[in-house]
DNA sequence: CCTTGACTTCGAGTGCGCTCTAACTGTTAC
DNA sequence: GTAACAGTTAGAGCGCACTCGAAGTCAAGG
């Protein structure tokens, strides 16, 4: 079974974040549940990679570290969370949609 | 002639700005050629309404003021400088369909 | 043993775009 | 004259999202 396990700076090269910004997004509690081995070093695997792929996109859509925070409490509240994930990601798309109906106005003007 | 002028309050009901928010365009050099009047009060005329509209255009569509204050400088050279200007307002008209198009991958990523 | 280097924490610093405060001035109404 | 009020400046403060630095720990190589 392969189950390939990253230091911060491997995960650091795969994800395009600085380790500055990994252990920053694990302190503000976006990125939860990184594991430690012995002597206290993060070790990532492949779930925490593409979660931070997720967050990536998140960020760059426009979704606030606190927002990014509100549903990462309340995804791990089980599963009984899934209609309140869905509504803020619904909101989320809600606003991309507003966003890119606001530029394209601007184009619009621009021309 | 109708040559109606503003004060600060006036004109920052007219644009949705602070009058805070004005001083600062102002002196940051986003917001030139405001006049005043004998007393030191600054007074704004439409033309200068007509560019804050601009500028809140240019900003919330995610031009800093550091590329406006530079559109504004060039813009105080004379015509010569028409071809520049129009240069970064391509530009800024080019990022922004950049946006929308990653905006659009995220919408799809989100479905 | 000692150096090297990658990691750790904690707290401070940075850049952007405002936003607010303090102290003051000038005009108008009473 | 004086109080109220709208304006002025200079500079400090704020919120966000990082970004950096100092000081320390730990494992491996020479």
């Amino acid at each position: 079974m392969t189950n390939p396990r990253y230091t911060i700076q491997q995960a650091a090269e795969q994800t395009g974040l600085s380790t500055h910004t990994l252990r920053y997004y694990e302190d503000v509690g976006i990125l939860p549940g990184i594991q430690r081995n012995s002597s206290g070093h993060r070790y990532y695997d492949e779930q925490d990679l593409g979660w931070i792929h997720w967050l990536k996109m998140l960020r760059h859509s426009g979704m606030s570290i606190e927002m990014i925070r509100d549903f990462v409490q309340i995804s791990q509240q089980g599963n009984d969370s899934i209609e309140a994930r869905c509504q803020i990601l619904d909101a989320h798309r809600q606003k991309i949609r507003e966003t890119i109906g606001e530029l394209e106005g601007y184009l619009r003007l621009l021309d």
